[in-house]
DNA sequence: TCATACTGTCATAAATTTGTAACGCTTTAT
DNA sequence: ATAAAGCGTTACAAATTTATGACAGTATGA
């Protein structure tokens, strides 16, 4: 998973253990010292997820959390807030409610690990980077690639070529096999929030991925829920009894 | 599924906050920053479920909270109230103006969708999304599947299909299994508020999804109640006697 | 800059679903 | 027993929902 990690803690011996930590994890890691350097950063970069103390010297950790949520660039970042002990309730209220998860100092990597994994498959299942394979397809998002193979013979691969939309919408409906999805949940999730889209849009990518997998005799995979939206399955789609 | 979710609110923060972490987990959402924009919203569209802050500018929770339960049209709808106090006199008064469940802030967003969950399984079963298994059916609202298998044998399963509306009809007397419906009563939370569509429609569909029940061996389980309405029942229809 | 690939919208066709009316059978009440 | 009320069934046209192909505007990349 090579995951993006903004690090927001001003205390630079946390900081580094942290840091230190993440990197061993594998994943990229970008360091603040404030909310103001944290601005910067998320200009720049965009993170997959944020590491927030919640006493900053500057601007308070609920102020940036609030502020990561109302932009829209970075509202859907997922937020884990680093604490101290029990806080007065009071103060922090609302401040959990921003964020994903908090851990309380003082915690062992392994636990925050723990919890970034967990946050991460809760919020972005489509966002790790794990090889998705399933049906006689294997989606790699790290290569950006959809190799298909017969499903006896797992041998035999060969290359299909998706556009980006197809593919993003191929991710996670796989991510999210043999759920149901409706099309604004499509939209939401696959394009982005709050795009200005027409629902029936979401009908013509099906169709496209669909005359894709057709070319590969891989019909059957996505399937239309009537009155309801469009979902990836393995298992047979309904042979109704007569 | 598909459950519309009104928060009243006055803190904006807050509001979005909630929304956000509901939208996310697939809610519709509808936002009120106050009881009289609350009572405008309540008479377009009926949410499925209430989140109320217990402090608002114009008129308190509570009061708004007996306004929903005065009237019959907003009556059933499950109130979950949200205070920043602990103190248990303001449960006790939340809880008797007819609050399901209350939350203190701070909350997390995973402790909000926790009880909302818990409160739809107890008031609404059939909007929670959980499988529900009986009679050797089993239907899974997040897949939008049913399966059939012989009671002794779980293995042998076989999908069945159906429209949108039979799919409904038999989530929701599953959901609410043994207990007599009218025709109207059916209409409405099945169909919807305010449809005007004729008592006899319902019998209709009754049959169509008897139909293809049938067809799997499942007849006995959607039994009419002569005088009042249907039922779906495990137990054998009045074979008692004779 | 030009050519190619991608996107979002439409219009239209195709497929399913739905609500009703009509008719006949069963149960209930008189 | 007979009429009335309640249900089951079927057929069907209307309404709704999807599928599909075409098109024009944008990106993208060479």
């Amino acid at each position: 998973m090579a995951v993006t990690i903004l690090i927001v803690e001003d205390e630079l011996a946390i900081q580094e253990l942290i840091a230190l930590n993440l990197k061993r994890a594998g994943h990229m890691v970008l360091c603040a010292a404030s909310a103001e350097q944290a601005n910067k950063m998320v200009s720049n970069v965009l993170p997959d997820l944020v590491l927030l103390d919640w006493m900053l010297p500057d601007m308070s950790g609920i102020e940036f959390a609030r502020k990561l949520r109302r932009e829209d660039r970075t509202k859907a970042i997922p937020i884990i807030m680093l604490t101290a002990r029990i806080q007065e309730s009071d103060k922090i209220a609302g401040l959990e409610a921003g964020a994903d998860d908090y851990i309380t100092k003082p915690f062992s990597p392994r636990e925050l690990l723990a919890r970034i994994k967990a946050v991460l498959r809760r919020r972005l299942p489509e966002m790790s980077d794990e090889i998705i394979e399933m049906g006689g397809l294997r989606l790699d998002p790290t290569t950006h690639r959809v190799h298909v193979y017969p499903i006896n013979e797992p041998e035999k691969l060969s290359e299909i070529a998706l556009g980006p939309t197809e593919f993003r919408l191929l991710h996670f409906l796989m991510a999210y096999k043999e759920r149901v999805h409706t099309r604004s949940q499509l939209l939401d999730r696959v394009w982005g929030d709050h795009v200005f889209i027409e629902d029936r849009t979401v009908d013509v990518h099906i169709r496209r991925l669909r005359k894709i997998l057709e070319a590969v005799d891989k019909e059957n995979l996505v399937q239309t829920v009537r009155g309801t939206g469009y979902r990836f399955s393995v298992e047979c789609d309904k042979e109704s009894i007569e």
